[in-house]
DNA sequence: CATCCGTGGCG
DNA sequence: TCGCCAAGGAT
């Protein structure tokens, strides 16, 4: 039976799988490793809607391992800005130069999986579509429709094991990567996670939580704790045409990305001083653990160690959204 | 195992 | 309007 699953997936995949820019086009040969690793990398976390234009830009602008690898680290942190999840920037570019000395992508799950940003889930996805191997690929996608199929009902994370293991049992030993994007599609576009429409899944026959009635109720997941409210403070510094901006250190919070100056609200323990200047405004982000209410000041003199950037080039800065959204607030005024 | 780490869209 | 959610990884 649990080839029977599988079956009826691919054969769903060849009539509905989604063109997307980094899949191989039908009669292409198999898809590009690079191509691959740098879309599963851009698509953790994140919508697919969201990833396409910054695919495009860096495909264009870096069309291999080898371009990506010699490329200057604040160049790759700054067409990432607004993509978020910024350590996924940190370590492509880590990841790059790492391949590039190898000589290529290793085409093995357990050799991607030693490098740098390709947790479990990325290796088996990368060894899968771009290597053909048969590799178990676990996403979010997949934990739901496993979730369902079986039903499952014991909660997230919790139930991580029995999912891997159940995904393990339905993956077929060859075109184990077009079954797992299937997976993913079928996730997206069908067993989604607010509204499933049965009515059109090809596994709807075999899907014991279908059968028992309240497919939309799984899986389980553990309830999230409220986000807490942080107040800090930005400063706007502008002479002659240009703002000051400074790189954020470390692996933290927007580690490594350009920024106005603030108070070290974020607990990275190198922000300046607190300084007063005319209010500007106030800026209100919602970050994953917690929202910032930052207040954006006007200040005189250039604070920390930055640069100089020309206004009419803010736009390449690289500034993460919400230093962006305090940047269109100051130049508003 | 829990926490940290962005962002935008959707119901 | 707002909580939930997305092709997770590192520590």
């Amino acid at each position: 039976m649990a080839a029977t699953v599988s079956e009826h997936l691919l054969d769903w995949y060849d009539a509905h799988a989604r063109d997307l820019p980094w899949r191989a086009r039908p009669g292409q040969p198999a898809p590009d490793p690079y191509r691959v690793w740098l879309s599963e990398v851009m698509l953790q976390q994140t919508t697919v809607a969201a990833v396409k234009p910054y695919f495009e830009s860096f495909t264009q602008r870096w069309p291999s391992v080898d371009a990506l690898a010699s490329a200057p680290e604040e160049d790759v942190m700054a067409a990432w800005a607004g993509l978020g999840y910024y350590s996924r920037a940190r370590n492509l570019v880590k990841c790059a130069r790492t391949v590039s000395a190898l000589g290529g992508f290793p085409d093995t799950e357990a050799e991607l999986r030693k490098l740098p940003g390709l947790g479990d889930y990325t290796a088996a996805a990368v060894a899968a579509i771009a290597f053909g191997r048969r590799a178990v690929v676990v996403d979010a996608n997949v934990e739901r429709v496993v979730a369902r199929l079986f039903a499952i009902g014991e909660p997230l994370p919790g139930a991580r094991k029995t999912i891997r293991s159940r995904a393990e049992e339905i993956t077929p030993g060859t075109r184990a990567g077009d079954f797992a994007q299937a997976m993913m599609d079928l996730g997206a576009t069908i067993c989604t996670a607010r509204d499933p429409k049965c009515l059109r899944c090809p596994l709807s026959s075999a899907c014991e939580a279908r059968r028992n009635g309240d497919p939309a109720r799984l899986p389980v997941k553990a309830p999230k704790k409220t986000r807490p409210v942080r107040q800090g403070r930005a400063y706007w510094v502008e002479r002659d045409g240009a703002v000051w901006l400074v790189r954020r250190e470390g692996e933290g919070m927007l580690g490594g990305m350009r920024a106005l100056p603030d108070d070290g609200w974020s607990a990275r323990g190198d922000g300046v001083a607190e300084h007063s200047g005319e209010l500007l405004g106030m800026v209100r982000h919602g970050f994953t653990h917690f929202e910032i209410e930052l207040a954006i000041h006007a200040v005189d003199i250039p604070l920390g160690d930055g640069e100089w950037w020309p206004l009419d080039r803010l736009d390449e800065a690289g500034l993460p959204t919400l230093f962006a959204k305090a940047a269109r607030l100051a130049l508003a005024k």
